[in-house]
DNA sequence: TTGACATGCAAGCAATTGCTTGCCTATAAA
DNA sequence: TTTATAGGCAAGCAATTGCTTGCATGTCAA
C-alpha cells in the first residue's frame, strides 16, 4: 500500500456523503448512478445533482473502494473491501 | 462517534505529512513542535516551515489524534489512539 | 535586564474542492 | 424512426486548503 493509495483511501472516506454511498453499497451491491442519487444529500442542501454524486463515485473509484461494471446504458457499482483491509494491515495495524 | 468526528479523523489521515507525524509520535511521544519540524517534508518541497507543521498538528488535534501538554515555552505532543479505535468500532468494523 | 529560543497570530495567495449548469452521446423502448 | 432514459464532458465559481511571510508574545538563560 503506497502513500498515494492511503491518501486516496482516507480522502475518500473523509466525506459523509461518500461514506453513505459506501454504506448503501454494502447493504445492496450493483446499484446504478440513479439509484445512488436517490437519498444522497449534502449537508445544507435539499438534494444533490447527478453530477455531484458521479464525482463522489469517481473519488471512491480512485480509492479502489468502488468497482464499476457496465450493463447496457447503466453503470453498476459495487463495493470493494480490499483497500480497507490493506490499509488496516499496512498502517492502522501497526498503531493499534 | 459522530459523522463530523469521522470526517475530521479521516481528513487528518489523508495526508502523508500528517501520517508521518503520527508515525514519529508513535515511536517517541512528547515531542515538541521543533522536533517534529525536523524531517517533516512535503512532496516537492525541500523543507517545511514551522507554521506549516503547526497547522498540520492543529488538524491532528481537531481529530483528537494528538494531545498537547505545555512545559514552559515548549509544546509537547503525544499520540492518542482512541479515535482510531472508535472509528474502527463505529464504522470500519461494520464493513470488514 | 538583555538576548536567544519556542511558539502564536494573521494576512496573503496559488491551487484544489465541491458543487452547479448546459450540452452532448449512447442505449432502450414506443 | 422518434422519444425517453442513463450517463459523460466541460466550463464556471464560491469556498476551502496548504502553504508562505512578517510580526508579536511568552519563556528561559546569562
Amino acid at each position: 500500500m503506497t502513500p498515494d493509495e492511503l491518501d486516496a483511501l482516507f480522502k475518500a472516506l473523509a466525506d459523509p456523503t461518500r461514506r453513505r454511498i459506501v454504506d448503501r453499497l454494502a447493504e445492496r451491491p450493483d446499484q446504478s448512478l440513479f439509484e445512488l442519487c436517490a437519498g444522497a444529500v449534502a449537508k445544507g442542501q435539499p438534494v444533490m445533482s447527478r453530477q455531484a454524486v458521479s464525482q463522489h463515485l469517481e473519488v471512491l473509484e480512485k480509492a479502489g473502494l468502488v468497482q464499476v461494471t457496465r450493463a447496457g446504458r447503466t453503470k453498476l457499482h459495487r463495493l470493494e473491501l480490499w483497500p480497507l483491509r490493506a490499509a488496516q494491515k499496512a498502517w492502522l495495524g501497526r498503531l493499534l
